[in-house]
DNA sequence: AGCGAATGCGACGAATTATTCGTATTTCTG
DNA sequence: CAGAAATACGAATAATTCGTCGCATTCGCT
């Protein structure tokens, strides 16, 4: 049932028409719709194209594997949440602390609202996570906070900068994730985004303090 | 193939003779290697057995079900780490943060000693995740880092205490995750776990500070 | 209308899988 | 050493799974 070896994920055939181009989405939300409802263990292909009312040959028109679906559902949502980060950190107004708070608030709040979805995915990623896609995917956020870094840091050398956009990067995503997996009320979470954003400034004001 | 319902994780049979209990330590061991090697994918009591040189008939005998094997090996990873930890904490000839900087380097460390085994036996989690016996285990470790907190904030409210403890706890567990996800150099991972204890401290002092 | 291309279908093949159960073997006990 | 209990075995079973293929239908266009 795991694809021997490689598994390709980029499309195999672009829609041409209206009504494929529909069906396509018709997928996309299906998956949505089976991977937050039946989890990733019970996320096939046959599910989700019975939950679209289309044909597993038709699923398989536009996508070559079932880790497409997923890859796809994965980079959707995180083109949406980079989209959302690097709006935060561009806002030049506010000093670089203050969006960095912002920036933690909507990210916690983004995961929790959809827990769900984030969650299965997570636990669908060994099928997706070693395509070279998935990867490429990943440099452009880096970016983002790289960036961000030389406005928080002004005076930090350049490996003190990676090192801290490496791990507060890596404590967003990955906390924020294991976060969301425990329902909370509208004020923990708050709290819990306040807390984070209260370390991530703590830390960056010493090393900024220090000159490192 | 996903056990239809509630799984099972207790074990079936207790080993009363000489040569089960050495089966069972050798499917054990077994069980180590086929993950490391083979991830969690392509984890299967057939390739257990096969490898332990044991039948899948007496595997059987004493696990009731895959989940159970995994969730033995991640037991016993889990208590051998609590235990390392405890024991950090419990040296209180040092102050508390320069305790806490010692526990994540050991944390950061181990985690990286054994990056392939954690990682497959993180993909395998949702087998057995929500095993209850599985969240009673967690219980443990947060009364460690509990106590350490009540040390380490001797001004703060209970509130800030336990929020403190949350983040940091799930900050180690987590971050350490996906930085053993990529292999490292000695010095980048002492780099890195300098960083987070860094982190830590500059808001554990500033909570303390404040006095909140 | 009519033709080629695009699209849609879903039964089917091949492969894995977890787990059981009847039987054979070994160990223990008196 | 005999009978019972524990242990070990592994072929057989029942479910799922992914992905394909030949054929039917619809679309876009002249």
């Amino acid at each position: 049932m795991p694809p021997r070896r490689k598994a390709q994920i980029s499309s195999r055939k672009q829609p041409k028409q209206a009504r494929s181009t529909e069906l396509v989405a018709t997928i996309l939300e299906a998956a949505i719709q089976v991977l937050t409802r039946e989890g990733a263990q019970r996320f096939t292909t046959a599910r989700v194209a019975e939950k679209a009312g289309v044909s597993v040959g038709s699923l398989y028109q536009y996508f070559p594997n079932k880790a497409a679906i997923l890859f796809r559902l994965q980079s959707d949502e995180w083109r949406q949440t980079t989209d959302m980060l690097r709006g935060i950190l561009a806002d030049k107004a506010k000093p670089p602390l203050e969006r960095l708070r912002t920036l933690v608030h909507a990210f916690i709040q983004s995961e929790c609202d959809e827990a769900a979805m984030r969650v299965a995915l997570d636990d669908a990623a060994p099928l997706y996570r070693d395509a070279p896609e998935a990867r490429t995917a990943r440099a452009s956020s880096d970016k983002i906070v790289q960036t961000f870094m030389q406005e928080a840091l002004p005076k930090a050398s350049d490996a003190t900068r990676a090192l801290a956009a490496d791990l507060i990067k890596a404590t967003l995503a990955e906390v924020g994730k294991s976060f969301s997996e425990s329902r909370r009320t509208a004020a923990e979470i708050k709290a819990y985004a306040n807390a984070m954003a209260d370390m991530f400034c703590a830390y960056l004001r010493d090393l900024e303090r220090d000159g490192r």
